[in-house]
This record gives C-alpha cells, sequence and structure tokens, in this order.
RNA sequence: GGACUUGUAGCUCAGCUGGUUAGAGCGUUGCAUUCACAUUGCAAAGGUCAGAGGUUCGAAUCCUCUCAGGUCCACCA
C-alpha cells in the first residue's frame, strides 16, 4: 500500500466496477423490500453545481438501504427545463444576430433539440464523479416519448375530469420573452415611482381628482372608483366622466376596496391591465377592452398607439399637462413584478390560457402532510408548504415558448374570425393577424400551418384531441406548452411507469424525496397534487429538504457576482469523498452552510487517516508473518482480553448509533459520531493498546471493528472504504453491497 | 406588512424530545516523534451559549419581549 490515499487514482475504477458490476441496480437484492428515490432531474442542458452535491444525502440513504438488504433504486433522470433551456438558446440565437422569431415552431423545437442532446450527458458524467450510485440502466428524461405520453394522458384525464379549463383572464406576460409567468416565476422589485394626481372632468360639470401611478392606462379606464363611506365623494357616485384625451363617458362606482386613506381617495379602474380592476370589473361586470398588445405597444389607444409603456406614460403626461389636468406629482415607494430571467417589468394582459382547478388537489395535497402520511423533514418547512397551499390560486400550466410539451389540443376552424395567427411565409417573412384577413391575402391554410408560430384561439373556438380530429375539417394547433412543472410535477410517477415493467408497482410511493428547500412550493407541493390525484397515493412518504450552499463568505454563489464554486474542481483537489464528507459534517438538516475549506482539509486528512489504518494492519502481518487476517460480525468473535470485549461494546453501541441517525436524517450526527470514533478512540486509543499485545485474537478483534467501522462510514465516503476493504480482504463481494453491521 | 430562520470558543459550525465540569474542525501555545500516518501524537489556553424577563428542582435547549443578521411570501392604485 501506498504511504498516502490517492484518490485520483483509485474513484473512477472503483465506480466503473461498481456500474459495470450491476451492484447500482436494486436486482442487486432480489429478495430485498423495496426503497426508492428519484432523483430531482437536472436541468439537460445544465452543469454540475452545489446544489447536486448536496444530493450526497440521497446517496447516503440508498447506499445505507442496499448495505441493509433492501431493494434499493436510485433513479436518474433530466429534465427538459422548458423557459431556462429556450432562454440560453436564445441568448445563443442573438449572438448570431437572430431571433426565435425568425423561425417556424417546428424548426425552432427541432434547433432546440438538437442542442439540448449535444450538451446531454455531461451532467450525467459529472454526478458519477461526486460518486452517486445511481441505477443509470433506469434513465429517464422529461421529453422521452413515453413520458410525454403519461403526461398527456394526465392531461386529458383531468380535462375528463373538469379539473383543467381554459378561461381568459390576466396573466403575468414579459413582452420581451413572449411569454406568460405564473405567480411563481415572478419577483418583486422595489422601485420609485411618481403617483400622479389627474383631474377628471365630469359631463354635468366640475372634476374628480383620481390618483395612479399608470396614467398611460387612462385610454383603457372603464370606471372611476370611490369608497361608498368616503363623505367626500358621496354625491359624486352615479355621475358620469368624460375621460380626457379619448373622449369616452365612464361611470363613478363606488366599492369598498378603496382605500380613503391612500392617494385622494378616488381610482380608475383598468380592469385589462391591473390585477385588481380585473377583479373589481368582474364583480360590477364592466367590460376590459385592452391597449397594451403582447409586443408591449400601445393598441386602441388614440394618440399613443404604437407607442411602448414607457413611451406613451410621457406623450400622454403632456397632452395631460397641457390641458392642464395634472394637479400634483408626488414620489411614490411601489412594488413591481418583473421577470424573473430578463428583468422586463411584467405587464398584466388578458390571455387565453389553460389553468388547473387547484380547490381539490390543494386539499388532498395538505390533508395528507396534516395526517401524518406525508412527513416533511424539517418540520419548520410545514408552514410554508401549508401557507402556500392554502393561498393557491388557479395554476396557470401554459406557456408560450416553444421548448416543452405542448398543450395535446386542436382547435377546430369554424369561424375564421376565432383565429389570431402568426406565421412565417415560404419566403420566410412574417406575417400576423386574424385567420379571416390572412386566407383573404391569398395565403393557404397548408402554408400557414407549416410556418406557424403562434396561434391564438379565441374561448369561443372548439377543443378537441388528435385522436377525435376528423379528416374533412380544420384544425390548428394550441401552441402554447405546459408549464415544467406540469410535467415534472408527475415525475416520481412517469419515470417508474416507464423505468421496467413491474417497478411503479414496486417501488411507488416511493421512500423518500430529497431537496432543496427553494423548490419546496414550486415542485414538491405540485408533485403532491398531482401523485394524490394520479394515484390515490402520496408520491413518498418523506420529504427531505437541505439547504443551499453558500460561499466561503456566506454569500448566495450566483454567476452574476462571480463567486460560484463547481463542486468537480473540489473532487479533483480534495476527491469525492472528502467532499461529500465535508458538505454533512457540522451540518444540521435543512441548514444553509457557507463552502468552509478548513473543513475540506480535514475531511481529506481523515481519508489518509483511514488509509493508514490499513496500512498498520498490514505491516504488523509483515512483521509477524503467523497472523492472518481474518473478521466477522462483532458477536462472533470470541476474545478473553476485557480491553478487547469493551471495543467490541463500543463498536455494537456505535453501530445502534449510526443507525439511528441515519434513520432519523441526521447526517451530521453520524458523520461527526464516526469521525471521532475511528480517530480517537479506534486509531488513537485502541491500535495504540494493541500495538504491544498483538495475538492473533486481538488482531481480529482489531480488524473485525476496523471493518465494520469501514461499512459504517461507507455511505458517507464510498470510494476510499471500498478500495480499502479490497485492498485488505480481496473479498469478492465488493463494500457496496457488504451487509450493514449488526450489534 | 406577514411568515420562517439565525445569533454558542479568534473563525466555520454541531448540540435530538430541558438533566452531571457546553463539543468538533481550523487557528493559537507548549512538548514529542527513525516505531501505520508530519495529511502524526500528547497536552494547554480560549465561551456569563446576543440581551432582558418568565416557566422549572434544573435551560444553550421551552415561553414572552428587545436588539442584530438572513431567506421567502404579499393585489394597495
Amino acid at each position: 500500500m501506498d504511504k498516502t490515499y490517492d484518490h485520483t487514482k483509485v474513484e473512477d475504477k472503483i465506480y466503473k466496477r461498481w456500474e459495470d458490476s450491476g451492484t447500482f441496480q436494486p436486482e442487486i437484492n432480489p429478495d430485498g423490500k423495496p426503497y426508492c428515490i428519484v432523483l430531482p432531474p437536472p436541468n439537460a442542458n445544465g452543469a454540475l453545481h452545489f446544489g447536486h452535491a448536496m444530493f450526497t444525502v440521497e446517496d447516503i440513504l440508498i447506499r445505507y438501504h442496499r448495505m441493509k438488504g433492501y431493494a434499493a433504486l436510485w433513479l436518474p433522470g433530466s429534465d427538459h427545463a422548458g423557459i431556462e433551456t429556450q432562454f440560453v438558446f436564445e441568448k445563443k440565437l442573438a449572438q448570431e444576430g437572430k431571433s426565435r422569431f425568425d423561425f417556424p415552431r417546428e424548426t425552432l423545437y427541432g434547433m432546440i433539440r438538437t442542442y439540448v442532446d449535444e450538451n446531454r450527458g455531461g451532467i450525467q458524467n459529472q454526478l458519477r464523479k461526486l460518486g452517486y450510485s445511481l441505477d443509470w440502466t433506469r434513465e429517464k428524461y422529461t421529453l422521452d416519448p413515453s413520458i410525454v405520453d403519461l403526461v398527456v394522458e394526465t392531461f386529458k384525464k383531468m380535462y375528463a375530469d373538469g379539473l383543467v379549463y381554459r378561461d381568459y383572464r390576466l396573466v403575468n406576460y414579459c413582452t420581451k420573452d413572449g411569454t406568460s409567468f405564473s405567480d411563481l416565476e415572478t419577483v418583486s422589485e422595489e422601485k420609485e415611482g411618481i403617483l400622479y394626481h389627474i383631474q377628471f372632468p365630469i359631463k354635468t360639470g366640475g372634476f374628480i381628482t383620481i390618483a395612479t401611478t399608470r396614467p398611460e392606462t387612462l385610454v383603457g379606464d372603464v370606471a372611476v372608483m370611490v369608497n361608498p363611506k368616503d363623505k367626500r365623494y358621496e354625491e359624486f357616485v352615479g355621475k358620469t366622466v368624460l375621460l380626457p384625451v379619448v373622449d369616452r363617458e365612464i361611470p363613478i362606482i363606488a366599492d369598498e376596496y378603496v382605500d380613503m386613506e391612500f392617494g385622494t381617495g378616488a381610482v380608475k379602474v383598468t380592469p385589462a391591465h391591473d390585477f385588481n380592476d380585473f377583479e373589481i370589473a368582474r364583480k360590477h361586470e364592466l367590460t376590459f377592452p385592452p391597449i397594451i398588445g403582447w409586443d408591449g405597444k400601445m393598441q386602441h389607444a388614440g394618440p399613443l398607439n404604437g407607442l411602448y409603456v414607457k413611451q406613451a406614460r410621457e406623450k400622454i403626461l403632456e397632452i395631460l399637462k397641457e390641458k392642464n389636468l395634472v394637479e400634483k406629482e408626488e414620489k411614490h415607494q411601489m412594488v413591481m413584478k418583473i421577470c424573473y430571467k430578463c428583468k422586463t417589468i411584467l405587464e398584466p394582459l388578458p390571455l387565453e390560457q389553460w389553468y388547473v382547478k387547484v380547490d381539490t388537489l390543494r386539499k388532498q395535497a395538505i390533508d395528507v402532510v396534516k395526517q401524518g402520511k406525508l412527513k416533511i423533514v424539517p418540520k419548520s418547512f410545514e408552514h410554508p408548504y401549508f401557507q402556500w397551499l392554502e393561498g393557491l390560486r388557479d395554476w396557470n400550466i401554459s406557456r408560450q415558448n416553444v421548448w416543452g410539451i405542448r398543450v395535446p389540443v386542436w382547435y377546430e376552424v369554424e369561424n375564421e374570425a376565432d383565429f389570431a395567427v402568426t406565421f412565417l411565409d415560404k419566403k420566410g417573412e412574417y406575417h400576423q393577424g386574424l385567420l379571416t384577413e390572412i386566407l383573404g391575402q391569398g395565403f393557404s391554410f397548408e402554408e400557414i400551418l407549416e410556418g406557424l408560430q403562434r396561434v391564438i384561439a379565441r374561448m369561443e373556438a372548439k377543443v378537441v384531441f388528435e385522436e377525435q380530429k376528423q379528416k374533412d375539417k380544420r384544425y390548428l394547433p394550441e401552441t402554447d406548452t405546459f408549464d415544467t412543472w406540469f410535467s415534472s410535477g408527475q415525475w416520481p410517477i412517469v419515470t417508474l411507469k416507464t423505468a421496467r415493467p413491474g417497478d411503479f408497482e414496486k417501488f411507488y410511493p416511493t421512500a423518500v424525496l430529497e431537496t432543496a428547500y427553494d423548490i419546496l412550493r414550486s415542485w414538491v407541493s405540485r408533485m403532491v397534487m398531482l401523485g394524490v390525484y394520479m394515484t390515490g397515493e402520496i408520491p413518498f412518504h418523506d420529504a427531505l429538504f437541505h439547504g443551499i450552499v453558500n460561499d466561503p463568505y456566506g454569500k448566495k454563489m450566483s454567476k452574476s457576482k462571480g463567486n460560484v464554486v463547481n463542486p468537480l474542481e473540489l473532487v479533483d483537489q480534495y476527491g469525492a469523498d472528502a467532499v461529500r464528507f465535508a458538505l454533512v459534517y457540522g451540518n444540521a438538516t435543512g441548514s444553509d452552510q457557507s463552502l468552509a475549506y478548513p473543513k475540506l482539509d480535514a475531511a481529506r486528512k481523515f481519508t489518509n487517516k483511514l488509509w493508514n489504518m490499513a496500512r498498520f494492519i498490514e505491516f504488523k502481518m509483515q512483521q509477524d508473518t503467523s497472523l492472518t487476517l481474518q473478521w466477522g460480525s462483532l458477536d462472533e468473535i470470541k476474545t478473553q482480553s476485557e480491553e478487547d470485549k469493551k471495543m467490541i461494546e463500543k463498536t455494537q453501541k456505535l453501530t445502534v448509533e449510526i443507525s439511528h441517525y441515519l434513520d432519523k436524517y441526521q447526517f451530521n450526527l453520524a458523520a461527526e459520531r464516526l469521525y471521532d470514533f475511528a480517530w480517537h478512540e479506534f486509531a488513537d486509543i485502541y491500535i495504540e493498546d494493541v500495538k504491544n499485545r498483538t495475538n492473533q485474537n486481538s488482531f481480529d478483534v482489531l480488524v473485525s471493528v476496523y471493518i465494520t467501522i469501514l461499512k459504517l462510514l461507507h455511505p458517507i465516503m464510498p470510494f476510499v472504504t471500498e478500495e480499502i476493504f479490497d485492498t485488505l480482504t480481496h473479498d469478492a463481494k465488493p463494500l457496496i453491497i457488504q451487509s450493514w453491521p449488526t450489534a
């Protein structure tokens, strides 16, 4: 044996041996009880980051249960990550001076697929570097045809059950990325704005002053609103206002919603571009004329037509000031919703979208946790889970991006005026407009279909599925795709159903879902809702959360800050075992940690310490050739020495402790205890003691205790323990599938 | 505005359902070492467990408040 442990010589070699010999497959323990973890699928197009290194926790659980004899399955996969990936691809296009609007839908999809396929596989090899015992023979991808089929089936079932529906309502829309976002995908930012006090003339004389931060939307106003209790405006209610600039008549109405303290106590109602106003408009049965288009430009807005929102604001203020209607301007702190990707201010726009009705799903998802069927660890994450579910509104599952699973419906073209289309003609020229107009310009229906980018169908259009299409009728496809979370929300089901026959029946519900707490809402709660809905059972028994790894100064790692550390560099430098150990040591389950180099150093020294314990054993046998290496379970060893008996007892106690810690997901305590025991109790005290009184009997105890330590440590530090075990024992059965010590 | 979370040795953090002199790693100081390991061993210094009050026979651990960080959520024009 070398004097020091060199991880670079052993890790790849050992991983290959494990993988090639099928030890990662649950069939290795054919009679074992099932134990399954489905890996949270990384972005197929992404690279490894520290979040992935925290999946060490899952490997620990899998290895532990595998050694305990379970048929342990850790199922890998990757996610197409719709918007994220398309965003990256569009950046690449932009570098080539192109945009996604230069390609028909089908072409663009193909280009992104090729691009992703070229990059796929990278992350899988990186996960291998960390030693993860994933069953690669069962690997899945969210866009595998078999998985897409199942996702589509779910949608159809929900449609049949009345759980998905189409509606025309306001969505958060990024005019730059050209897609809507769910509430979860928006980011709020505090900005300084200006609150304008504007006089609205009243038809019968006089005026009422309203306060607004968005004067440009005035052209889309349908009412002025005051609080019914507001004495100042009592006599105004019911009167008619003559909207400036566009000279339209709108009523003054009363609603409790208005805060009398704020501004002037009178507000304008713009239902098409404000979430509150939209609700008000529905309540009071008002119309909601859209005056901002999907391109971010004003429309049906008189003199503001064609202007971007910002320009429109300047223009209208100019006009209002000319007419002397701006009474006052005051600075005002306000919260804007911005696109989490490109930081553009999101516009609330009315749009036809697909929604999931959440009422019953939400209730079931709450109940399974309240009833204790599904355990959330650490418990403190129950709060945000309940809180979010309780406040949940119907889930917008349509996205206007191309890279994803298309919402699998078609619209029957009965009335051509019900459709607006955008497409590229054969020359590659862009067209947009009502289907009626486009066909009138001499383009054929087939040509439109071929160059299609987007279809907007009115609520009136008839919805059919592929198999319901009739030969003699014309159909336009829905061009929206599913929110990524709609498909990944079914991940435990669709992976197991498509992996091997019988897998689903055997492994569902899975044992534990382990992930970073930041996707508790977006992913975990969706999996519970969809899992319970589709199968009648929870998708996993425990939901276990780990924290975020920050940079050494406690700051969040981010590309823009430039403080991102690639875990693979650390694996090269310290070894996978040391990285894994350092990540669980001294970090309570679920809490954040800062990357600590001293800890990595300590962990690497520990691997070397373990290595040298083996060297000592080898050295002893060279020194005294009569000694033979034999090892067995601790309760079978016979010894007369009091010290040896004590050591055996201590080690037995240790196995109980470690098993307990792992069962309780207290990985830090397991790591700390093992470190302390191996280094100080075993090496510093026991080895030193046995050194001077070695006989075959005490040697047996020493070797057996040592191998017990290796086994207990194996889930956390798989490589070094395996290498030592192999070098020392030459056992035909590798450590990874040796049985877990019993006390 | 609401929720969650953190404040323990110089630094980074453990400490489960409250129970003898509060722990680890790194750092610091002294000593040892041809003997598995200098990626070592032995030993030492270092904390009124953020502050105040309360519950208790007993609290770093439970409750209340204060101070100071962090994260997430929120429709006030």
